[in-house]
DNA sequence: CTGTTAGCGCGTTCAC
DNA sequence: GTGAACGCGCTAACAG
């Protein structure tokens, strides 16, 4: 990484247009100016003036302040996402982008703000920008939800939300990856699973719901409960859990972990470990990141359609703001099996 | 991942206060207001009334409106960070953290457009925000340069610059990641190196600089220049440019791969050709992704302190903003090498 | 000393 | 097609 700070150039910055510049050039009121860029409704301006209008705009590079605008109407064409302090997945860059694209179509700025630890100025950034609409990936804090209130900012969207039982939000995403992981391994015979867990606490709020997906599956199929084991990101402390699992009774033959990295994190453990045949357990991560399909042996996992859930959340949000009716049904989980030969 | 999304409650929205607001219950005027809140020297407010402004404020929660702010004094606190399309690595989260972080330090409020493919609207993007600077990953189009001057935003920052030549942009932190991937090598008794290269052109701004140090230590020292090969991130293309290697005269004895996730591929594509001993190249990836560390072998690889380059460019866009001089030096590389038995 | 009045910045929109 | 007021915070000039 390198920098290439540039600073002002000897050349005095032009002034940047304003509309009363335009409305000079082109000879008419501002309020014309206006009217015409616009393309106001009901307005009844002749074609010639509106060409004069346009043609002087275009000539002056005339842009509108989004300050002022944002002044007059109250709100700004901006959708503030607001990003996890945790470091996040790879496709997570994917993600946003998509979100960013199908925004945009509809004249939104997406912009993102890595919310630091203390959260003191976070909480004034959005009735700073006074965004059109939130978008958080973990849930908002009572305090945050009545800010949005307070400042009538009334759409706002919880991508990963972990609060458990209402329909639309609820984890409904990662309750299904969990659901996922335990299904496939039910699938292949196993009948005592274990979870990995996180030792990292901001992980939680991913994890819990995962956990709790693979649970339910288990007692749905009167299977024993999953044998949890909270792991570091490291080999020792996946031989540790390995250990643990195979001395449980009655012993673990296959395990959820949390994602890709804790469970390539386990492979390693069993490769260390030396365990083949019967006593290797089986593994399934969530991601399918890059290295999963070169893991050895390669990682069976739960691949996420990111690009798809931007789509979603774009969508969700949009309807609201562009004053659609939200949709009932939640969304279709995009989320696939990619089976490999750990699991 | 999952939605929520909840629009405006039957709670009509509580009109947010504004400095009237907080002049009226303090009992004072607006410009107290002001001068209480911006803390404006040279102004003598008894302590008293400070503290009844202070007070108001923080009943009323009132954040002074970042539209009105902006539209005065001409500039945001804003400082607009454009990220790449491509995905970013794993410790970009971290990067974008830190740079966040720091620059609130200071009162700014860092926010990341992820830029769409079409180019068309991104160049609105800043007339939209007035951003105080702007930081971006690739280098700026003469395009966007031209705006930058037009909207008087005189404070820009190139993260990675592709320019070869200049001393403070130019790559410079790439070409050092492949310098010192072919030092190590070189150090180990490697005398002919291959150099994996990806083939997502989005990706050739970084890895043509790497690939440009590898090429100068080869020079430097002597040896054979790298033998180049384009790969996809298969284990199938892997196993293709590992046989061009080992049929090059003389043959490649270890490879600098452009980032972990292909060194990965590689010593797949080494396992799948049951390639040992003498025979078998050594690997040095870049990033040092949790994965690396679980890798059969473990990967070798060049670790980059993306923290220490966030705050670096922080402290440089910080230096130009706040008027203070910009460092002469470029900075100190934060890379160093991760020492496996991939290599 | 302590605090106020008044006008500005720029785009939008109602009433004429 | 236009005039004028408005949204909100900043700050120079000024009054008690």
């Amino acid at each position: 990484v390198t920098t290439n700070v540039s600073g002002a150039a000897a050349i005095p910055a032009t002034r940047r247009a304003t509309s009363t510049d335009v409305a000079r050039e082109a000879g008419v009121s501002r309020a014309t100016v206006s009217f015409v860029l616009n393309e106001t409704p009901h307005q009844k301006i002749s074609a010639e003036t509106r060409n004069r209008v346009r043609e002087a705009a275009s000539r002056l590079q005339y842009a509108p302040s989004a300050a002022a605008r944002t002044l007059r109407k109250g709100r700004s064409d901006i959708v503030l996402c607001l990003l996890p302090h945790a470091p996040l997945g790879a496709q997570f860059g994917g993600f946003l982008g998509e979100l960013s694209a199908r925004l945009a179509l509809d004249g939104f700025t997406l912009l993102a703000h890595p919310r630091p630890n203390d959260d003191e100025r976070t909480t004034q950034l959005w009735q700073r920008v006074s965004p059109a609409a939130v978008i958080a990936f973990d849930d908002f804090t009572p305090e945050e939800e009545a800010i949005n209130r307070a400042l009538g900012i009334d759409v706002t969207a919880v991508v990963m939300s972990a609060e458990a039982g209402s329909t639309s939000g609820a984890g409904f995403s990662n309750r299904q990856i969990g659901r996922l992981q335990a299904r496939h391994l039910w699938s292949t015979g196993h009948r005592h699973l274990g979870y990995a867990f996180p030792d990292e606490g901001r992980y939680a709020v991913y994890a819990g719901p995962r956990l709790n997906g693979v649970e339910k599956f288990c007692v749905e199929k009167g299977l024993t409960p999953p044998v949890r084991h909270t792991m570091a990101l490291t080999v020792a402390s996946a031989v540790d859990a390995l250990r643990q699992w195979a001395a449980a009774v009655p012993p673990v033959t296959a395990i959820c972990a949390y994602n890709d990295n804790f469970a390539l994190a386990l492979l390693a453990g069993i490769r260390h470990l030396g365990l083949t045949g019967p006593s290797c357990p089986a593994v399934v991560g969530v991601d399918d990141i890059p290295a999963a399909a070169f893991a050895q042996p390669p990682l069976t996992t739960v691949a996420v359609d990111s690009a798809a859930d931007a789509r979603h959340v774009a969508e969700s949000v949009l309807r609201r703001l562009e004053g659609r009716r939200p949709r009932r049904r939640a969304m279709k989980p995009t989320i696939a099996l990619v089976r490999r030969e750990s699991a």
